[in-house]
DNA sequence: TAGATTGTTAATCGATTAACAATC
DNA sequence: TAGATTGTTAATCGATTAACAATC
C-alpha cells in the first residue's frame, strides 16, 4: 500500500489560493501581482509565496512581481487544471450534491458527469444537470463513460464495498470524503478529505485561546 | 492578524482517526489497542502513532498497548470533544445541510442549534431537526442563543460581510468553508476548510503517477 | 522468562525563514 | 538612478524517524 508521496505538499496545497488571487487580479485588470501582495493578502511570508510559486516554473520581474496571465497558466498547468477530467460522484446526498454543484471544480477542469445513489427517489433526477443513476448501474456506467476519478460521499458503512467496486470498474483515483481508510490496490490514488481533523484544529485553537485568556488574567 | 499557532498541528489532525479506531476497538470489546495496530490500520509508522498519542497524556502498557477506554477519554479530553459546544450554520445549502446532518460532529460535542439562509423557501423549515431562520434574524438569534461558534457555508460573495456580522453578534470562532480569506479581529479563530487544496493534492498525485508510468515504460 | 510494546532521547529529514546578490 | 522585488543559497526550525532502555 505504498502511496504517491508528493514533494512540496504544503506548497501544493497553497497554490489554489494563489491562483484565486491571480484570477482576481486579472479580473481587476492588473498586469502583475507581486509575491509581497499575495503574502499580505493571505497572511503569509513573502519568501514562502516566492518559494511556493517557484515550483510552477513561473518567472517574475523584479520590482513588478509575476505577470498575471502567465502566473495563472503556470499554476493551472502545474496542477493539471488546464485539462478536462471527468468524474462520478457516488452518494448524491447533501455533500455529494454540494460537490457536484460547486462551480469551482469545473473551473479547475473537474467535470462531474454522473452521480449514483441508493435512494430510488433520486434516481432518474438530475443534480445541477448531472444525471443520477441507481447504484446497480455503477459498474456499467463507470466503464461505459470511461471515467477514472470518483468522488466518494456515501455513508461509512458502504465506503469500502463501493470503493472496491469502483476500482473493479476502472476508477484509479478516489476523492474520499468518508472517514474510512480505504483498502485499494497500490496504483489507485486515494485523497482523503477528513472534516474531523479540521474540526480537531478548530477545537484546539479554541482551547489554546482559553488557556491564553486565563494566563492574561493572572 | 496574528493567529493561534497550534503546536503539533499534524499530530492533532491525526488524533480523530486514532479516536475512531479506539471506538471501533471498544465496540469490538477489546480492552487494549496497540500503537502498532493503529499504525498498520492507518498506514503510518508506529513511532508516529506513539508520539502523537503522547501529547494527550495517555499512558500505555508495554506488550498490551493503550487501554481503550482511557485512550478514548484522553483524546476527547485533549480535543475538548467531551464538552458540548453550540454552533450555528450560516448558509443552509447542500454543504450546510450536510454538515448540519453529519452525526459525527454531535458525537464530538458540536451541536448545530440553528441555521440561517437567504432563501425564503428554506426559512421556517428544519434540517435534521435544526430550525432555519432568515438571514436578518442572524444577529438577534446568535446573541440570544449565546452561540460563539459558526459554520460558514455561504457563497463567497457574501462571506466577508456575514463574517463581520457574526463577529459583531458574538461569534468568536468560524469554521470557514468558503475560499475567502476572512478579515476578522485577532481574537477570533478562523479554521479554513479548503476543498481546492485537497483537489490540488489529488491532481498532483495523478500527475505524479502518470510520470512514473511513463518512466516505467522506458 | 522471553519478547512485544511503550516512551524517551538523539538523529534525520523536510519545510520555513533569513540573508543577500541580481535586476528591472 | 534608486529601490522594490525576485530568486538563490544558507540557516533555522519543527516534524518524522531511528535507536534503545524500560517494562509488563
Amino acid at each position: 500500500m505504498a502511496r504517491f508521496k508528493v514533494s512540496y505538499a504544503p506548497s501544493v496545497r497553497r497554490l489554489p489560493s494563489y491562483l484565486l488571487l491571480a484570477k482576481q487580479a486579472q479580473d481587476h485588470g492588473d498586469e502583475y501581482i507581486s509575491g509581497t501582495m499575495i503574502a499580505i493578502e493571505l497572511n503569509l511570508e513573502p519568501i514562502q509565496v516566492r518559494k511556493d510559486l517557484s515550483i510552477t516554473g513561473i518567472v517574475g520581474k523584479p520590482k513588478r512581481g509575476y505577470p498575471v496571465g502567465p502566473l495563472i497558466a503556470a499554476i493551472e498547468s502545474y496542477l493539471n487544471w488546464d485539462t478536462r477530467v471527468d468524474a462520478v460522484v457516488v452518494g448524491a446526498g447533501n455533500l455529494g450534491s454540494a460537490l457536484t454543484g460547486f462551480p469551482g471544480f469545473k473551473q479547475h477542469g473537474l467535470h462531474i458527469v454522473a452521480g449514483f445513489d441508493a435512494d430510488p427517489e433520486k434516481v432518474g433526477a438530475t443534480i445541477y444537470d448531472t444525471p443520477i443513476y441507481a447504484m446497480d448501474k455503477l459498474d456499467e456506467r463507470v466503464q461505459s463513460l470511461g471515467v477514472t476519478v470518483a468522488v466518494l460521499t456515501v455513508p461509512s458503512a458502504y465506503a469500502q464495498d463501493i470503493a472496491t467496486r469502483l476500482v473493479a470498474a476502472g476508477i484509479t483515483a478516489i476523492w474520499n470524503f468518508t472517514n474510512v481508510k480505504l483498502k485499494v490496490p497500490d496504483e489507485v490514488i486515494v485523497q482523503n478529505e477528513d472534516l474531523s481533523s479540521g474540526y480537531a484544529m478548530l477545537s484546539i485553537k479554541r482551547h489554546l485561546r482559553s488557556l491564553m485568556k486565563t494566563a492574561d488574567a493572572e
